[in-house]
DNA sequence: CGAATTTTCGAACCGATCGGTCCATTCGGA
DNA sequence: TCCGAATGGACCGATCGGTTCGAAAATTCG
């Protein structure tokens, strides 16, 4: 009863560690059910199927993104070093939350809805995010845009065009190059000139 | 005719990459073969199966370390350099050399008699060379060892202990501080105090 | 203790996939 | 134009892998 939560929570967990390290299509039941100790036949009585347990895997790992998020935006208070966290935080996940980065951008499971759900319901709450920090950065005259709205559409366009290439070249020091590169770019285009 | 050599070594070069992402057991011929922009059955021209293909690029990894680690050896002149930059290569292959390692410690791998072939002779070569760097430390007065076939022995079974769970945490930092404690513990344990 | 319920698991089904083969076709140089 | 080198589509048998099912364990509860 209270342990089947649990179980179930355990099963991501594990289950999103093999996905992580060989995706999708790639990871089986039976390895699942192995890393778990339990007959293959065993999952089925936690999960109706391998989508459903992908699918749970992906929301977590979405959760979890969007906690450190929210997290990495309270920690602070000025509004640059805000959306300095939030970029950097989420740079970050990159590495951690694959199994939602692949879900994301993986063309083989594109056919998959319940993806589609999630990609353009992150993308909104992400928008909402930005134009609120830019909007407050704004009004305290610490950045000067003129349309806080298409800002942030700007910066979450930058952002995503980032994430699909580190896949191929996913070296540390790439990785920062590349973040501080970008920080910097939008920084300096988005601050006030004093 | 000419041609047909290098493109065996494009193949080569290809499929290990490949391998190294999937694994062999989960690389298929279609993805080999689609990597390459040719049809399944084309690369049959050049390898009889799979696991020649595997073969050969365990084979051709292997080679690849041999000679980086006879040139890291070659560099430099005392003793204790060479056993340094020995080491810190070896350690340093593991990153780039990663069929080579699969195939030596993956156990789904063990039935494959060639594996066992490099395996030993490896094995060998290696010992022959540790001792033969210890041997010449030792004449020089930079190392003060009783038995240098043993004492090579013990250097190779801490480097091959040290690579197995090297492959579960793959961190960087980790790796280097690993690193540098094994080094001391054998210079420390190696050289002669003065 | 025994009955009821939860949890596990082996067996088996069946469509998909995979390694490998065959063979007709194309390519490229003489 | 000829000939062997090289290619790739179609196909095959075997295995794999997701899923189902029913019955055995394990656990809970009266």
């Amino acid at each position: 009863m209270v342990d089947k939560e649990e179980y179930r929570k355990k099963i991501i967990l594990t289950a999103g560690r093999i996905f992580s390290y060989y995706g999708f299509r790639k990871t089986t039941m039976e390895e699942i059910s192995k890393a778990l100790k339990k007959g293959k036949s065993s999952i089925y009585y936690y999960f109706g199927s391998k989508e459903e347990i992908f699918e749970a895997v992906v929301l977590y790992e979405a959760d979890q993104l969007r906690a450190e998020l929210t997290k990495a935006i309270k920690e602070v208070e000025s509004p640059t070093e805000k959306l300095r966290n939030y970029i950097k935080v989420k740079m970050k996940a990159l590495a951690n939350l694959s199994n939602y980065y692949n879900a994301v951008f993986d063309k083989d499971l594109d056919h998959y809805e319940f993806i589609e759900n999630i990609k353009s319901r992150y993308d909104r709450e992400e928008l909402a995010i930005l134009r609120l920090l830019i909007y407050v950065g704004n009004s305290r005259g610490v950045f000067e845009v003129k349309d806080s709205e298409y800002t942030a559409m700007a910066i979450l366009t930058m952002l995503k065009g980032m994430e699909v290439p580190m896949f191929w070249q996913r070296r540390e020091i790439d990785i920062n190059n590349r973040l501080e590169a970008i920080l910097n770019l939008i920084f300096d285009g988005i601050k006030k000139r004093q």
